[in-house]
Formats: structure tokens, C-alpha cells, sequence
RNA sequence: AGGGGUGUCGCCAAGCGGUAAGGCACCAGACUUUGACUCUGGCAUUUCGUAGGUUCAAAUCCUGCCACCCCUGCCA
């Protein structure tokens, strides 16, 4: 097996047991609940176990942890499909964890059979006071030494339905003195009378997380189960789940430090709330962190990837910065994006010594290899943007003031020799000659200008409405990592406390002119991803017009 | 002494005992038919959280300390 040099901690333990021999193709797994969108955060998770796929000639399956029938639905299984593939990445096998639970539900018996389960009777309440706390041992439950019969015997009565919701679970025997909460006996199947997605009413019970996705990995062959860094308390759990299992694959869980963003919102339960309010058009509202938000928002898939392979992966909890992003959407946008001239704020340039009309190629874009160019009419009539004419311009003022004259994109150089004002005092209309040597191409006029501006026949062009986005969302207060942590508490105690700190909570709506807009068409479909294409475009070059 | 992690430039991040890569941001110039882009130069040398120790040599090994993150769901 030839050496493949490493770029993270991961690929290294990769590459040793590639070398030892333990693993002979790598198989991952990118297994998103489907209880809401895929956001960026997502994205780079998806980017490390389709790219180590892609990297190793090895394998990567999409499968969905729907272990939890009460929070899932079919219609975050679909947008999480078209996110993936978006994005580019295809999977190998499309699995729902919801399919294995028969072999679940065997490993189980086979758990009681071999003494390490038991059927446990106490409420929810009562196994949560005697866990113990962070520093006492916790209490062993008055059930944990039944019998191995009557276990398997509680276990196929829950399974059958005798029994109400949180009346009985089944839990891990393991060590209730343990220092790690999680390995003080965890619920591992608990009973849920609800319909699930996928097997509709075949089941009342349902495996836990901790049970369920080491066996899950185990069944699929996976060889290296990347996930966040909260699971690393997990891992003895998971590796006890595959040992006592007695699987033949034994996956290991590796842990890497989730994404996060400046002033950028990840947590799924307030994204959830923005759409449920209306305080966004939906999840793809191009103010989203979401994949479809800023798939809308107009970035490439590219450069997605490339920020997310650029970031790195470790295990210190990190925040980059949001111009990062910025800037590497930027970077693929100019490399590959075509051009178009656009003007936002429309002043009339009438060119006084021009006569008739003509068709103009301008080039779609430098920076490519093949010259492709579009056709742009040219008239006597035309609009500028406001921001390029100043009645009283500054020093260093290099675009178009009374005497100035500048170069119109691709076109000709014309001099401003007038202005007209209409009865408010406003610009109306700029009178302008036009040099006709001067001609895009084939300049013979000798002249240099400094300013060069876009414009749009006045005649002639596409309106579209254009919004600026400020891109993420941003609170007030920037208070963003609070936010996110506050919603993880408000699941337990703090509540009231959190659903305050939401209230309180106010979405920056500063809309910010950038070096290269996010445009968005209103009303654009969120399907089509041509239209983005088109209307992506650089700084001052979208498709024309808001007049 | 609960347990598990992490600490390298404003932000990411290489580095794995031999004398601090790279990117973003920032600063200064040049160039330019998008004031974009591009290009050039600058940007951790009493320095790698901190205090000691081992060594000819330490960000890299050892010890103590400090800071931050995660763990007491029948969520994932």
C-alpha cells in the first residue's frame, strides 16, 4: 500500500491502519437525522467522509439516524438527499438506521441473553436520581439483577405492546459507579408508541442513539465512524456496544471539532424557529446558513468544498471567521463566474454625437482559458449607476463628474459635458460625447482614462429585482456562541431562560453592499439552480436593473 | 484530585527532538478597459497557555499549574 500523505489527524490514523493491515478500504458514513436541514456546519462533515471516500478509493454511505420516530419526518429526508447532492458528493448505499432494527432488536436479546441488559422498571425521573451526580456514584437499580428469562421475557412484552410509553426500559449493564455518566447503565431501547416514517406502526420500541449507531456501523462494515467532538464521552460505550455485540466489523469512532462561524447561527432548533415565525421565507431564505439558504444566496458548490477542505480538521473548538468563507466564494466566484453589467441606481446618460444602435460582444469572463463573449446593445441612450457620477466629486475621483470622462465597459470612452437637473435638484440626465476611435478593442484614440463604469442600454435590457443579502445570520449583540448554548440548555432546565434569550434575540436585517453580492432574484425558484448561475455574478456586474 | 478533551500570529492551521509552513485578515507599493482581479514586499527570534525539568538541541519528551470546551435526555 503506497504512502498517501496525510492533511489531518484523521488521515494519519488512516494511513496506520492502512499500513498495519487493520483496515484494508475505508468505509465511512455521513448519518444525518433527518429532523431538519442540512446547514454549513453539515457541510464540512460531509466534506471530511465523502472526501476520505474520494481520497482512499473507499466507500461512503448516506444513512439516516431515524432511531427516534417522535422528531423525524420524510420531508427533511428529501431536502437532506438534494442538499448531498448539490453539493456533488454521491454515496455508495442510501440506508435508513430504521431498516436494521429486526438485527437491532436481535443484538439486544443476544445483550440479555449474555447478562448485559436488563429490563428496567423505574420512571424517567427515578433513573435520572439515582445516575448520581458528576462526583457520587450512582445507585444500581432494583432491577438490575433480574433473572435472564424474565428479562427476555419484559423485553418481548414491551416489544408486543403491553406496555405504556416510559413504563420500562431496556438498559446496558455496565457500571453505575462508573465516572463516565454514560456508561452508568444508559437506556439503550425505549418503548414509543408512534408511527415512524419508514416502518410506520411495526414498532413500539426503538433503540437508542448509543446503542443503535454502533451496531448501524458495525452492520454496514464501516471502518472509520467520524463524528463531533460531544461523542467522545460516548466511545467506550460505542466500543463496549460492538465488543459485547461481538460484531465481526469493529468500527472505531474518531471525533473532530464541529464548524463554527462568526455571528452565524447553527443551532437547528433556532433555525427551526426563524422559519416557524416567519422571520425568514424558509430554510432556503438566502440568509440561512443553510446548504439550500446559501445555495439561493448564490455560491458555488465549489467553493463550499474548498472552504471546508481549507479550514481543516482538529480537535480544537474553533470559530472562523466569516470573511474566510467570504473570501473563498469569492475567489471561485471571480475564477469561474460569468460577468454581467448591472446597474442598481440609474442615472440617464444621454451621448449627444451618437446616432443609431449597435450590438457590443463583451467578454463573459477574463479569467478563463476559452473567450466566450455575450452580446450587449448600445444606443445613444443609456443608464449608468448612480455611484459612479458625483456632482462634487472628491479628490482622486477617477468615474464620471462635469469635464470627466471615463470608459463604459466594453465599449467606448465618453466625456460628461452637461448635467441636467430636474425641478427637485436631483440628477436628471447626463449629456455626454462619445469618442468613436475609442471603440473596446480597437482603441486608435490614443486617450487613457482612469475610470472605467458598467452600464446598460436605456432601451434595451433585462430588469430583474435584486436584493442584497447580508449574508449568515447575525445577532445584535454577536452573541451568537451564547445562543447556541443556551439552546442546548433550554432542553433541560433552562427553559424559560433560554426562550427568552431567543426572544430577545433580534436578526441583524442590515442589509451590506459586498465586494461581490450574494444577489437574489425575488421569487426565484429554489430549484433552479440555472437562474443562479446567471445572476451570480461580481462586484457592480449583475444583470442589469432595478429601474 | 469526578471523567473526557483542547491550548502555535486578530481568525483557521502545519509542525511528531534539530532551531516556527500556508491561507484569511491587515499594512505598504505596482499593475489594471470592473477603484475588482492580479502581482510585489511586510506581518510569531527574548516565540508555540504557563512554570520548571531532561537534552548539545524542545512547540515537539517529563512534571506541576492555569484557561477554555464536553458529560448527570427514556435526543442524536
Amino acid at each position: 500500500m503506497e504512502e498517501i500523505k496525510t492533511s489531518n489527524f484523521i488521515e494519519e490514523i488512516i494511513n496506520k491502519d492502512l499500513a498495519s493491515g487493520k483496515v484494508k478500504k475505508v468505509y465511512t458514513r455521513f448519518p444525518p437525522e433527518p429532523n431538519g436541514y442540512l446547514h454549513i456546519g453539515h457541510a464540512k462533515s460531509l466534506c471530511l467522509n465523502f472526501g476520505i471516500k474520494q481520497k482512499y478509493d473507499g466507500k461512503c454511505n448516506l444513512r439516516f439516524d431515524d432511531t427516534n420516530p417522535v422528531k423525524e419526518d420524510e420531508e427533511y429526508v428529501e431536502s437532506i438527499k438534494e442538499d448531498i447532492k448539490w453539493l456533488g458528493f454521491k454515496w455508495d448505499k442510501l440506508l435508513f438506521a430504521s431498516d436494521y432494527f429486526d438485527l437491532m432488536f436481535d443484538y439486544a436479546v443476544k445483550l440479555i441473553k449474555k447478562g448485559k441488559a436488563y429490563v428496567c422498571d423505574m420512571s424517567a425521573e427515578e433513573i435520572s436520581k439515582n445516575r448520581g451526580t458528576l462526583t457520587e456514584a450512582g445507585k444500581e437499580s432494583p432491577y438490575r439483577n433480574r433473572s435472564v428469562e424474565e428479562n427476555l421475557d419484559l423485553f418481548m412484552r414491551m416489544k408486543n405492546g403491553e406496555f405504556k410509553d416510559g413504563e420500562k426500559v431496556l438498559r446496558a449493564k455496565i457500571d453505575m459507579a462508573s465516572p463516565n455518566m454514560n456508561m452508568r447503565d444508559p437506556v439503550i431501547y425505549r418503548i414509543v408508541h408512534a408511527s415512524h416514517h419508514n416502518t410506520g406502526d411495526k414498532w413500539c420500541v426503538y433503540p437508542m442513539y448509543d446503542l443503535a449507531h454502533p451496531l448501524e456501523d458495525a452492520i454496514e462494515g464501516i471502518t472509520h465512524s467520524i463524528c463531533t467532538l460531544e461523542f467522545e464521552d460516548h466511545r467506550p460505550l460505542y466500543d463496549w456496544v460492538v465488543r459485547e455485540c461481538e460484531c465481526e466489523c469493529q468500527p472505531q469512532q474518531i471525533e473532530f471539532a464541529r464548524l463554527n462561524i462568526t455571528d452565524t447561527v447553527m443551532s437547528k432548533r433556532f433555525l427551526k424557529r426563524l422559519v416557524d415565525e416567519k422571520t425568514v421565507e424558509g430554510w432556503d431564505d438566502p440568509r440561512m446558513p443553510t446548504i439550500c439558504g446559501i445555495r439561493r444566496r448564490g455560491y458555488p458548490a465549489s467553493a463550499v468544498k474548498d472552504f471546508c477542505e481549507r479550514i481543516g480538521v482538529a480537535k480544537a473548538n474553533s470559530e472562523v471567521e466569516f470573511a474566510y468563507l467570504e473570501s473563498i466564494v469569492r475567489e471561485h466566484l471571480n475564477r469561474d463566474a460569468d460577468r454581467v453589467m448591472a446597474v442598481t441606481n440609474p442615472i440617464k446618460v444621454i451621448i449627444t454625437n451618437y446616432t443609431g444602435s449597435e450590438v457590443l460582444q463583451i467578454e463573459n469572463n477574463p479569467n478563463k482559458e476559452e473567450k466566450t463573449y455575450r452580446n450587449v446593445s448600445f444606443s445613444a441612450e443609456l443608464y449608468i449607476d448612480g455611484s459612479d457620477f458625483m456632482v462634487s466629486p472628491p479628490p482622486k475621483y477617477h468615474r464620471l463628474y462635469k469635464g470627466a470622462s471615463v470608459r463604459l465597459k466594453g465599449a467606448y470612452i465618453i466625456t460628461c459635458n452637461d448635467v441636467v437637473f430636474d425641478k427637485d435638484g436631483n440628477v436628471k440626465e447626463l449629456l455626454c460625447t462619445y469618442v468613436p476611435e475609442s471603440k473596446s478593442g480597437n482603441d486608435t484614440s490614443g486617450l487613457k482614462v482612469k475610470g472605467v463604469v458598467q452600464w446598460v442600454d436605456a432601451n434595451n435590457h433585462t430588469k430583474v429585482t435584486l436584493r442584497r443579502f447580508k449574508p449568515l445570520l447575525g445577532l445584535n449583540n454577536g452573541e451568537t456562541d451564547y445562543i447556541n448554548r443556551v439552546d442546548k440548555n433550554s432542553m433541560r432546565q433552562e427553559t424559560a431562560l433560554a426562550e427568552k434569550a431567543l426572544d430577545n434575540a433580534q436578526i441583524e436585517d442590515k442589509f451590506q453592499f459586498m465586494r461581490i453580492g450574494y444577489f437574489v432574484k425575488d421569487k426565484l425558484s429554489t430549484k433552479d439552480n440555472a437562474v443562479f448561475n446567471e445572476i451570480v455574478g461580481l462586484k457592480d456586474s449583475f444583470n442589469k436593473t432595478n429601474c
